[in-house]
DNA sequence: AAATTTACCGTGAACGTTCACGTGAATAAA
DNA sequence: TTTATTCACGTGAACGTTCACGGTAAATTT
């Protein structure tokens, strides 16, 4: 149960710490016939250097902290396992933490990150203020932010095409003779958010079709959100026949509410998410959504955030992540 | 950008280290007088104490490792949000680590975990020999596993009453007058695989209804191996009329093999799942499954690995978590 | 008044590693 | 031969905490 310190691999080779420790890390300086000899001393005492006292002189932990609102939102795996395989490759261990989208949580959980030594933190939407960001990033480095533009130099942005997005859904409603559409979207005003709907009504407008604030409703990004706001929508708009929802957890709330109300979908309604996480494809009838590559933001963020730590100095430009529009029944008739 | 250490608090307010140490974590001998005084200190200074300095003497990181598959098996995020929730509560973070069920992926990330100092590990479902995990535990304490009986004192157990699971889903085929019945089930020769299969074989033997290995399917236990499994499985035993399934990814997996044969559910095949995770409302028809509170099967075990941490040479009692079978449409005609 | 206790507070050591040096021997250059 | 240079390795310090002591004054007891 007693730990195996470098001390005691010195002490079975008959060589200093130092000579171990060069052993481990190779950092040249030392001669293969005692670093073979060291590492089989190492090998047969089972030596593992211990993670904090390396930490407590080198400032690196090897750790960094992912932070999301719910990872029970689909969307927050599937980035964070990009995350993590990048992770594991270079031998990082990452933290995930929930906010809830409390403001409160999230910069508890952040002051608990940075007390903890993580190298990095990544944060997938953040509900904090961009003045308290901006404080926040003046006492840390590196961090990666998405779908959030808060300029500071310790800040790295990976941003969705929201508007493209929103854009991409609103040309498929007007291609299919839609006159009628409203949104659905998250109550919180994020960045994400507003981009979404502003590249829909641009899109909208340029083709001469009416929007404005009636045809919005607002709710949590969840399940039951969109349920709600579906519901609240289509009672008093009842003209609509296409919606747009902030994300897909919203859509399939809507899709719910409109089986309730007896809308068929795509028959009286058409409906486009937004994410394309896995369930689109697996609920009927099936969800169009805008995908966006969760896996590689993050595996772009965690790669990103890496080259950071190994060059703190160096300002790195912001990367945008590319939308497609995935057609599937809940806007196409004749879709299998 | 400098860390604030607390010799520059112990300076502030005109003290010792050790005095300062003492207000932070009140264990007494300190005036009420002095304690305010360093209180102030270090909320001028924003003072954080360096964790890794606490680690290196405390031999406490105030952090845990949670090793699971996959973590874009729903399942699992329900189950780490318990932990990670009980975590926070208690100032610890948690690492979240998929092992893809491979054994030297789980060996390194348990080796990464220990080197990087956390003070326990949860495994949710490991995929490594007996004699591994033996050799593991007798080199690491504490340890929480789920479905999973490894007797070493230093490994606590938590188990889901799988063999009951089982027999419920089997009691209603029976009970809705069938009798072929078959099961999909993972490849992996798991504990809870086998008492799945266990409970649910039993109760079929002590009505008299027929089983054997024939009317066993096996796959990957996700949406693509649970199709192929039952496709497989339905084209060679076409007689089967309800299927139960190892966990509820399979089993939706299932559900979409058998709409592209062009089954009916349930009208031609009743189905019920393993798990109940959220999807399995969500999808339509929706799908009936055997429940386990995933949200406590993570708070359970957080609580005892806290409990195990605080009180190294106590042997715990392992756990049991209680099943219970939810009806939905998959499996029950009249069902709304 | 002397002796003992109590309440506070400070000091050196330790945790296990790496970094910046220092040292001595062998080799190469003068 | 003498002086540099290189190579291989060792030594003290440092990272920021807490722990086990030790010490001093005031309060209490004898």
């Amino acid at each position: 149960m007693k730990q195996v310190t470098i001390n005691d691999v010195a002490k079975a080779a008959g060589v200093s710490r130092q000579t171990v420790s060069r052993a481990m890390n190779d950092k040249g300086e030392i001669s293969e016939e005692t670093k073979e000899r060291v590492l089989t001393a190492v090998r047969e005492l089972g030596y593992r250097p211990n993670r904090m006292a390396q930490s407590m002189v080198t400032r690196r932990t090897g750790t960094v902290g992912l932070v999301f609102s719910d990872i029970l939102n689909p969307f927050f795996p599937e980035v964070a396992r990009g995350v993590q395989d990048v992770a594991r490759e270079q031998e990082y261990n990452v933290f995930l933490c929930n906010t809830d989208d409390d403001p409160k949580v999230e910069t508890q959980i952040l002051q608990s990150l940075v007390a903890q030594g993580v190298d990095g933190i990544i944060i997938l939407g953040s509900c904090l203020g961009a003045k308290a960001l901006l404080e926040f990033a003046d006492t840390y480095h590196p961090i990666i932010m998405t779908n959030r533009f808060v300029n500071h130099p310790n800040i790295n942005q990976l941003i969705v095409d929201n508007i493209r997005g929103g854009a991409l859904a609103a040309e498929h409603f007007i291609q299919q003779g839609h006159t009628q559409v409203g949104i659905i979207t998250n109550e919180n005003i994020s960045y994400s958010r507003v981009r979404r709907v502003q590249g829909f009504f641009n899109t909208l407008l340029q083709h001469n079709l009416p929007c404005d604030e009636s045809v919005i409703a607002t709710g949590a990004p969840t399940l039951a959100g969109g349920y709600a706001a579906a519901k609240h929508l289509l009672t008093h708009q009842p003209q609509l026949t296409a919606l747009f929802a902030y994300n897909d957890l919203m859509a399939l709330g809507a899709m719910r509410a409109c089986r309730d109300m007896g809308l068929d979908i795509p028959e009286h309604v058409s409906i486009i998410g937004f994410d394309d996480i896995h369930l689109t494809s697996i609920v009927s009838p099936s969800l169009s959504s805008v995908r966006v590559d969760k896996y590689m933001i993050g595996t772009k963020a965690m790669t990103r955030l890496l080259e950071m730590v190994a060059r703190p100095d160096t300002i790195f430009p912001w990367q945008e992540m590319p939308v497609e529009l995935v057609l599937r029944e809940s806007t196409c008739l004749t879709f299998s």
